[in-house]
RNA sequence: UCCGGAGUAGCUCAAUGGUAGAGCGGGUGGCUGUUAACCACUAGGCUGGGGGUUCGAGUCCCUCCUCCGGAGCCA
């Protein structure tokens, strides 16, 4: 017996093979019964004519029923009445388990409902193309950083405390010891970079805030680079050439799958280096030319982001944002010491903040008032002081969250579906 | 936490204050090439919970619950 994956079905013309899957669909007239199976590679389209097949073969053909998973045996054949042109014509059937009646019917439904049943969810077509593109930008990451000498140096999940001490936690017992859930491995980051030069992770990270909109969840994915020696501009060609490559690696390696989430890919062909970088000042002056009502020194809201980002076809850096509302170790502009030296990423499309970062404050005693001013415990940091009193260098770094990130490739508007199994507000299960 | 919106069949949605409905899905039957097949028949309901107004409430009022969208926060 020959097994093989759907996918390699066409190379096999002429042959009898055996498949193995689930009921995607069935459909039947008179004597023919038409199964659609899938096996995570793709789907075919099989054919059984109750003159060719035994009688318990048929009627196994008319017994399966929608996700009942199936072996099927027949002869790959080409056929241009079958969607995707090749088909298998049924010899023999074999039945692993019967479905009772599956909740995801081939027609619409809401959103809640789907993510109710999100293990299952994740078998319908899309939702597949979304993982399989979810695994090719993790992909195109590793191999990206891996190619720049960057040393993946994993951060731990369980914190003492507040790294930035803006966002709102959750919180732990550990052995009777308060302890929060990461919301950024960049603290550690910076230590790993001291040590090898250049590092990098990749993981999980928490946010208790009560955000409720299509670009938050309570537990999402960043990597996060750090690297000694670099400055802001490094950082920024650092962030432009990282994000041009995995739109390229998509592109190239996934096209069956932006096909199926009928992404219009010209958007995505227009992201080439470099990058459009403007300051914040400027960026205030976009939106207060389209008159929208912005106060200079705030931070930007969704819409003005999306009006920003408007002004270009790729994703736009803004920088150097008032040092007043961005975070602690942050280093100051020698130019402009009101400012930051910092920059984030803007998708295009609407899309908004996909990348923040910048250069970290290097300088020891600097560091120290800047902790002391934000009011955190200068004890918790006592470890991050060290890397700039052992060896301080200039240093820069940013993270990117995975499921923005992936939204956006995807052409998909909420960040809930670029994950597998979401955490939001209202959603820990399944 | 704030501002909006929605809860009716398994799902997606209809229904002037006057007998609770359709499509899809399920079941049964029909059709020798179906394409989210089609045709016929069929089962399926405490209209989110509680209280009120009314001869009469899915519909109007109060309240609670759940969810959705957005804001703030950020990736």
């Amino acid at each position: 017996m020959h097994i093989f994956r759907i996918s390699e079905l066409s190379r096999h013309i002429g042959q009898e093979v055996t498949v193995r899957g689930w009921l995607y669909n069935k459909r039947s007239s008179g004597k023919l019964r038409f199964l659609l199976v899938r096996d995570g590679s793709g789907i075919v389209q099989t054919v059984t004519f109750q003159g060719d097949v035994s009688e318990a073969v048929f009627e196994a053909s008319d017994r399966v029923t929608q996700e009942s998973s199936i072996s099927v045996t027949g002869k790959v054949a080409e056929d241009k009445r079958s969607p995707g042109g090749v088909e298998l014509q049924v010899r023999d059937i074999q039945i692993h388990q019967i479905a009772p009646e599956y909740p995801i019917s081939p027609k619409e439904h809401g959103s809640a409902f789907l993510m109710d049943h999100r293990h299952l969810w994740l078998r319908s077509s899309k939702q597949h193309a979304i993982l399989k593109i979810r695994h090719e930008i993790i992909r195109a990451s590793r191999d990206f950083f891996d190619s720049q000498g960057f040393v993946l140096v994993d951060a731990p999940i369980f914190t003492p405390a507040a790294c930035e001490g803006t966002t709102t936690l959750f919180e732990t017992d550990y052995f009777g010891e308060k302890a929060f859930l990461t919301q950024s491995g960049q603290l550690y980051m910076e230590a790993a970079a001291m040590a090898v030069g250049r590092a990098y992770c990749f993981g999980p990270t928490f946010r208790a805030e009560k955000s409720k909109t299509r670009r938050h969840l309570t537990e999402f994915w960043m990597i996060e680079p750090e690297a000694a020696f670099m400055d802001l501009e490094g950082d920024m060609e650092l962030a432009e050439n990282y994000v041009a490559h995995i739109v390229h690696r998509v592109l190239d390696e996934r096209k069956e799958e932006l096909k199926v989430l009928e992404r219009d890919t010209a958007p995505l062909e227009a992201v080439q280096t470099p990058f459009p970088r403007i300051s914040y000042d400027e960026a205030v002056r976009i939106l207060h030319e389209k008159g929208l009502p912005f106060e200079y020194g705030n931070d930007f809201g969704a819409p003005d982001e999306t009006a920003i980002s408007e002004n270009y076809d790729r994703p736009v850096m803004v920088h150097r944002y008032p040092a007043a509302i961005k975070a602690f170790y942050m280093k100051k502009d020698p130019a402009d010491p009101t400012k930051a030296l910092c920059v984030d990423m803007l998708a295009p499309e609407g899309v908004g903040e996909i990348i923040g970062g910048g250069q970290r404050e290097d300088d020891y005693d600097t560091l120290l008032a800047s902790i002391d001013k934000h009011g955190l415990p200068v004890s918790a940091f006592e470890w991050y002081l060290d890397l700039r009193k052992y060896g301080s260098v200039p240093h820069a770094g940013f993270g990117l969250g995975i499921e923005r990130t992936v939204g956006w490739i995807c052409g998909t508007p909420h960040v809930r579906e670029c994950i597998p199994f979401p955490r939001m507000m209202h959603r820990l299960t399944p």
